[in-house]
DNA sequence: CAATCTTTGTGCACGCGTTCACAAAGGCAT
DNA sequence: ATGCCTTTGTGAACGCGTGCACAAAGATTG
């Protein structure tokens, strides 16, 4: 289609929706495994269930791409491969850092992932003077005070921070200024990073609460279901309320009651 | 507000938007981290600063909550953290077992994040008999065998699959299958459960892919701004076009260009 | 007790993302 | 060459999430 395509760059180029570039890399993993496979083309249909998405989504995110695709037949796997692995900037070798290397940075810097998606872990940094040259995956750690050298003699773009929460802000500060503009934090803390950096955090304890939520839910649906006793339906095999609601408050406690009234019955008096 | 609210219930128990308890937890640990300090209490200001959020989208989460909080005044911290403790479900104890020690779970059995909400590690379990018996984390690995007794004697509802990717769909059925109802994911699979069973999955080499899409986007951005050659100018420092695209195309390859006609420069001809 | 000041709670509008449904496009059989 | 059949690419409608902006609520001060 090298005819009618003069006016689309702008458009397109920085116009892929946040969420289609969040999909993009769950297609290339569907892809490459159909690659290996040496299965030529899929249709929109069969990839969309590989991915676990729908079809008319993966279609509206190719379309962001181009016109890859040919109808009545579907996508050529192996050219898809490569459109997305450029798209997303894999076709190029990408230097990261991982700093903080407790049981977290070790299992990341020992994750085959990384490495078969063209990144590659150009350093391991602690703070701690006692893992100084340690090999952690064949690679000797290396310590903090070098950390500005290490990001600068490797063009290092991307960090990783598996520190604990109370270092994660200084870290990314020194990252930042040694010049890194991507980080992908696994600190359970906010980060404040100037503009022009990209910080992708990743919190496993708060995945799991989610899960606790709907767990819930589920829980109390099914009690809710059998009786309706407003104040012990909640929370099913488990035993609810192991904590009880602090007593600092004063008016407020009084005032207010539970969104379900449920409060009341656990409170003390 | 206690007098006018008797019928909202249903509206709001199950009517919490999803995006509102994704951040929940978000809320919950800057709360903890104030109450830790003391502080009595905090405006949506202050607090949606420290949560890294908009303070309208603060206040209207905790809107779907109830009416906590007192105008002119701010929130009760201690009172806020019990709220969503337990809308979270974290009131209660949560068994969870973690399948798949290798380094990253038993990183994951090391984390001090879990027990500190709420989740307590019941068991961990790997398919590998060398690895039965051994402690980690304080705790002997069992083996996969005893899988289905270990969830139902402890009435775990909540697994964690830490395994390679290959074997994530086989033991999250036998997972399901002995009761457990939700699922955190980290093998890099798509699982397909039945309906009434939560996955959420974590992909850590799919973060640092939507990083480098970003990184790559800064780095052409910069390019293109100092010279606007459309054959080379994308991909920064490291050297671009690492991978060229795959020959098995025939007429397909011809008529389709690159989307910024870039495509043709590294072709094959 | 009245006035003022602070901060919540929310109605409203906007934009993004998702999904449906179908016309256009291309392969394939006859 | 023609018609049929499959599958893409996308216009349009819908729904959710976000952010603005303000009225209502309560504390505080004189």
């Amino acid at each position: 289609m090298a005819t009618g395509r003069t006016h689309r760059p702008a458009t397109r180029s920085r116009g892929i929706p946040e969420a289609t570039v969040a999909r993009l890399p769950l297609y290339l993993r569907a892809l490459t495994a159909l690659s290996e496979r040496s299965v030529p083309t899929v249709s929109s249909e069969e990839l969309a269930a590989a991915a676990g998405v729908n079809s008319a989504k993966l279609r509206k995110d190719f379309s962001y791409l181009g016109s890859y695709g040919t109808r009545g037949v579907g996508y050529d796997v192996e050219y898809l491969v490569y459109q997305i692995s450029r798209e997303l900037g894999l076709t190029q070798d990408w230097p990261v850092v991982i700093v903080g290397i407790g049981n977290l940075g070790a299992a990341l810097a020992n994750y085959g992932g990384f490495s078969a998606r063209g990144f590659r872990v150009a350093a391991l940094i602690d703070a701690d003077p006692a893992m100084a040259g340690k090999p952690v995956a064949g690679m000797a750690v290396q310590h903090t005070d070098d950390l500005e050298k290490i990001i600068e003699e490797n063009g290092v773009s991307i960090g990783v921070i598996a520190t604990p929460a109370g270092a994660a802000q200084q870290v990314s500060e020194r990252l930042i200024a040694a010049g890194v503009t991507s980080i992908l934090n696994f600190a359970p803390t906010v980060l404040s990073v100037p503009d022009g950096v990209d910080v992708r955090k990743v919190d496993l304890s708060i995945e799991l609460q989610i899960l606790a939520f709907h767990e819930q839910r589920k829980a109390g649906e099914e009690a809710a279901a059998a009786a309706s006793e407003p104040g012990s339906a909640v929370g099913g095999a488990a035993p609810a309320a192991a904590v009880v609601p602090p007593a600092g408050r004063t008016a407020a406690e009084a005032r207010k009651g539970g969104p379900e009234g449920d409060v009341p019955a656990v409170m003390p008096a």
